[in-house]
DNA sequence: ATTTAAGCGAGACGGTACGTCGTGTCTTTAT
DNA sequence: ATAAAGACACGACGTACCGTCTCGCTTAAAT
């Protein structure tokens, strides 16, 4: 991806094929990025094309392959700078009331995957990482770790409030609390409302905490 | 002399365009489904295409595209052929211990989702239906929901025999069941292991059992 | 061409090619014939095709392969039966007057060649006869030449008449009057004029008539 | 950012989608017109497919789309080019003899018509002159009209020296002396021999000279 | 008076070529 | 050296026809 830091000197090595990050035009970034977003709610992923993209932004097309090795990893970009503007949320609410956190955490959510803004470049990054591994780390590591341990760490606080069980595998449990929902979103199993991620935070809940409780 | 004489028979096809399904060819529609299941395990979904499942076919493409809408539609049939010949596991085992039945199939599953000659064809599928809402609804209908009805048929027999919560809404204890599994299988957000399907299952079962149970 | 006369006999050879003309649809042959004149002005030689054709003459594929080698086959025939019903010219006039009678004719063709109808597939068949050796020598013969002999006659009549030359090659002569009229058309290198006919003719009696002549 | 900014200079280009000729590769060129030539006579004016030449050029089918309107249009550019190349006898040999000197060239015109590889792109061209006036109107101007003019030439030198009419229409002459060769060759009415052409000159002439002349 | 067996309408089939679109590379011209 | 522009070789697209090949079906001839 074209974020790799790529300090000046690099560019020296015998065959530089990594261009010179420091003449990048940002205004062409920004212009493509800005146009892929546009043009993935547009069209969607599979007919979304690089020159399209190029032609949008008033950019020529080496400018697209020259920073980016594919238009998902251009996506990535576009999506990742979204996202860190809006500041992501860093932590979940801890009101003390576990499953109301989560619940409320889901619901936004699910508005979240409702809004065609988001849920375009969203849905495209899962469909190439789904056929591309390299993007696929990629795609997991910027976008989706980031949010799920947002989750661990409120399940790490409930733990530490023994709410829930204190030897609960916090990964399988944030796997439990998302896969069947973005399961759901992905394949287009089922509707995603609220009613079914309050229903999935209650289950789930049933697992993490002490068997003894009522 | 040129005006189209219309017999009523001609007259009671109502609609155009569509061909005639009694006139088609059963050896190429096979060709053409073993050349799809044959390639896309060779090349993968987004370098197949429909020329070269015609030439390895040994058929012309108009054939495929007389009868299916898109590459994505041949790999369904082709799918659901082999799925339906190999006589799908029409019911889970029922040793009466549920936890170890469930861990058996979902091992099972695994090593299927590491077969690659399945898998190939299977996450074509996958993605193809992310991109398609259309032909979602197909792949779920057709492939995805029988198979997770015979989860269903598992987990009702475990409510009979009061092993699981009478009132448990079964189709969401599958979809807690499978979601985390083909999460990790499709984002490959991790490992598919034993391991892990094994302690999936039990901390579902944590949740679709009593509370006072132990 | 179908005009080939086959006796029934003819087709119990080994492995009989040539289907039994008895038996053939004399409605199913006018239907093409009419269907083909009336595709080529619609649409011209080159977009004119067998199935366009078929279609139109509600006729299956099979029924025009059967009896004839190619489209052009087919306008032939199709011209052929128009020009044999509407009764070839089997003379040119003769009131003495060679000149007057020549530029007669020649305005006439004129006036033919100018009329779509008969325009559209009479070049059709120049076109495909000058791509196709075989099928130029049932044209010639056929359409052609048939024509170049009422020429012939009259000019033999001249010669008769101490007109013209009496040792006159009068194949030559009517090339001579013909080609550049011909030429002008097909190659659209000229409008077809009465002018340029009356002119034509005017030059080539000069040719024709003893030198001591006026 | 997405809008397309107009140079004052790109601006000046009035229409879209005519590509810049400037970056035109000569190379590709040269090559496609070669291999159209090849081809042509190697298969014929009906078998000479763009993919074919295309290929034999080793050059993108986008290529030949993006310069040229139809094949017929790379033919006229390529025999074109090699008209221009061998230079273009400029003018006909001017003996004194008019006679002498028509024969002789329509002799050598003979000879060209015979030779494979120059009448195969020509007749190509006159086939597809036949079938489209657009076309039609280049081959003229670009192929046939310059041969034409040299005729016209000699045949005015002639006039000057008395030889024929002073009021001859020279036009009118030089289809009477090339019509009846190219309707001969084109429709394969009759042999392309040297005696044909020698009577026809002959002839010709009679009408060409004043009368009085023996 | 049936039985053949042909022609027939229909259209699926294996192919070829079409003309278009997008890919990723390369070159030109202009900052 | 990067950028806009876009020509290029390539490959696949989805369509249109080709000419062949079954399918019932009518229909005339030969049983």
């Amino acid at each position: 991806m074209s974020s790799t830091p790529q300090s000046p000197r690099a560019a020296r090595a015998p065959r530089a094929k990594v261009p010179d990050t420091t003449r990048r035009s940002a205004r062409s970034r920004a212009a493509i990025l800005d146009a892929s977003m546009e043009l993935v709610g547009e069209v969607g992923y599979s007919r979304l094309t690089i020159e399209a993209i190029a032609a949008r932004a008033g950019v020529g097309k080496q400018t697209i392959y020259r920073w980016w090795p594919s238009k998902a990893a251009v996506l990535l970009d576009a999506l990742t700078a979204v996202v860190d503007d809006d500041g992501y949320a860093a932590a979940l609410p801890d009101t003390g009331d576990l499953a109301a956190d989560l619940k409320e955490v889901l619901r936004a959510t699910v508005d979240e995957f409702t809004d065609a803004a988001f849920e375009a470049p969203y849905r495209a990054l899962a469909i190439a990482s789904a056929a591309d591994a390299q993007l696929a780390a990629q795609f997991n590591e910027r976008l989706q770790e980031p949010g799920l341990a947002v989750y661990a760490a409120r399940l790490r606080a409930a733990q530490r409030a023994g709410q829930i069980d204190a030897d609960l595998d916090v990964g399988l449990a944030v796997e439990m609390l998302l896969g069947p929902f973005q399961q759901r979103w992905l394949a287009r199993s089922g509707p995603l409302t609220y009613e079914f991620t309050d229903r999935l935070v209650e289950m789930c809940l049933r697992a993490f905490t002490p068997r003894g409780t009522p």
